[in-house]
DNA sequence: ATACGTGCAAAGAATTTGCAGCGAC
DNA sequence: GTCGCTGCAAATTCTTTGCACGTAT
């Protein structure tokens, strides 16, 4: 509740119920949701938001590093509440979208520096699959 | 040259200037162009050619397995004449997109498997840091 | 000769922007 | 009271589609 709060005020940004509610929907959520997805699960309790607000908010929260805009190669972005970047596997059938922990991929960075002499600052790993709960139904 | 019409022959489909000019303007191009550059790299010669023709053709092409169309968090897709899916590294100074080998990168599949009970089939993963070029200017 | 492909312009989808009025400070 | 924020609608950007005409087979 209150980190962002906090940041809100540190940058001298106003606390609205809008912003409240958009980035409380996103940390409630465990599936990485799109801004339209965000913008229907707000819209039974704020009849009166708008899809430019909640896209406004979002990219707020973002450039405040309070959560990460994430690209899957689907049409529209997923929106993420841990601002690090970290690896992430979604399931084909059901679009869910799962996090995994970095510490298992930390070495791939020096991989790939000695192969093509790049000074290697960020990974984005997206792995594709069946989960379990699909694989068993 | 030749893939390609072998390829379009086999499919019933017709072998046009267009299609021609479109595919070896990839061919010849390592930066991983988007549909607007491949068209404005054909502009010169063909004064005529669409962006939509340019977009039909490389939809075309993806289908057929000749080449695939990728997706590295910009607005826009890239085209990549390798039909097979590999890691990526992209310049964040240049935007160049370099070709990794995936040999580096097979066992990622189980690491992830293991963690989330999943069963992999892809994986995605793109690197991005300053290249040897941009580094040392 | 007969589809299929081209190229224009218009439609679509996701996201961004302009701006008048409102509300947090 | 001020100025940033909201919410509407319009603009933008990338991509796709419809359709009349041209062209590869």
């Amino acid at each position: 509740m209150e980190a962002l709060v906090k940041v809100l005020k540190n940058h001298k940004c106003k606390i609205t119920p809008q912003r409240l509610a958009v980035y409380h929907v996103l940390r409630n959520n465990k599936d990485h949701p799109n801004a339209e997805a965000i913008f229907k699960m707000l819209e039974p309790n704020y009849p009166t938001i708008s899809l430019a607000t909640v896209y406004k908010s979002l990219e707020l929260f973002a450039e405040l590093g309070l959560i990460q805009a994430i690209n899957l190669g689907e049409n529209s972005f997923r929106y993420d509440p841990n601002p690090k970047v970290h690896p992430h596997v979604i399931c084909s059938k059901c679009n869910k979208v799962e996090d995994l922990p970095e510490e298992y991929f930390d070495d791939l960075k020096a991989v790939v520096a000695k192969l093509v002499n790049y000074k290697v600052t960020k990974q984005h790993l997206t792995f594709y699959g069946i989960c379990s709960d699909c694989n068993t139904n």
